[in-house]
DNA sequence: ATACGATCTGTAGCAACTACAGGGGCAAGG
DNA sequence: CCTTGCCCCTGTAGTTGCTACAGATCGTAT
């Protein structure tokens, strides 16, 4: 593609670059719909304009969040076709939210446990080990 | 399996049921070398001692506290075919110890940005909201 | 002309399971 | 003796969210 004959589009490498995405994830995203296919040039190779980069920016940000793949689509209005309400999306980020505080109880109780478990350890060249026994109890 | 020709013996059924572990599970872990091959009956169905069950026990107990299949490898002395020694454990827990700091450090992050947006929210069945400002920015 | 890089496609691999499909064994009831 | 029904066997495919290849083609610079 040469500069002139598209001076807005991206090539798959400069919106890798632009966004910081793998330019396999990219790909990715066409391939499960979260990103609309572009269109091509003669050859064959896409042509990225403005809203791609936003919306693969938007794809970025809510990944940045924790949201899954199934939550994006909801958030993109990809679901039914219409953009989502406020009330939809709050519905989907609390019941987000709730998943997320309860990763974050589960790995405090582990912390928790490991913690007190190695700090028995004497760390020497032995077989013996609280850790194991912990686990083997 | 009759009772009286296999007393002491549990069937991948019967092991299932005693640890919770699902029954695919089970043969999942065999097949990665987790758990060792047990003796077969004649007609080729597994027949598990207590030893296995202590040694599922010990597995499930360490993917409780998130450690990785390969983590648990090691724990169980299947890298180098010797016990581990406590320095080991230990280095191991250690390593494991700050891989889920750093996700809780992560999720509250994640927790604390989520929970502020949506407090905006105003739940309405409009198209305009915060969390969705937010990702688009 | 040709070398080099970027892009194209399809497909396989990762963790750590989970869930089938399609077959065989085994004890109890009729 | 035969059926019913459950358990077990095997291999393989699906899950999530990518990532990495192989082999072909394209575009540009020298």
């Amino acid at each position: 593609m040469s500069d002139h004959e598209a001076e807005s589009g991206l090539t798959r490498g400069q919106l890798s670059r632009a966004t910081g995405c793998n330019i396999e994830t990219i790909r990715y995203y066409e391939t499960t719909g979260l990103l609309p296919e572009p269109p091509r040039t003669a050859a064959g190779h896409r042509v990225y304009a403005a809203a791609h980069v936003a919306r693969l920016r938007f794809i970025l940000r809510a990944r940045e969040l924790g949201f899954a793949m199934e939550d994006i689509r909801g958030l993109l209005g990809l679901g039914d076709g219409t953009a989502p309400t406020c009330a939809e999306v709050k519905a989907r980020t609390e019941c987000h939210l709730a998943d997320i505080r309860e990763r974050i109880v589960d790995l405090q109780r582990i912390e928790a446990v490991l913690t007190a478990t190695a700090a028995q350890c004497s760390g020497d060249q032995v077989p013996d080990c609280p850790v194991l026994d912990t686990l083997a109890q």
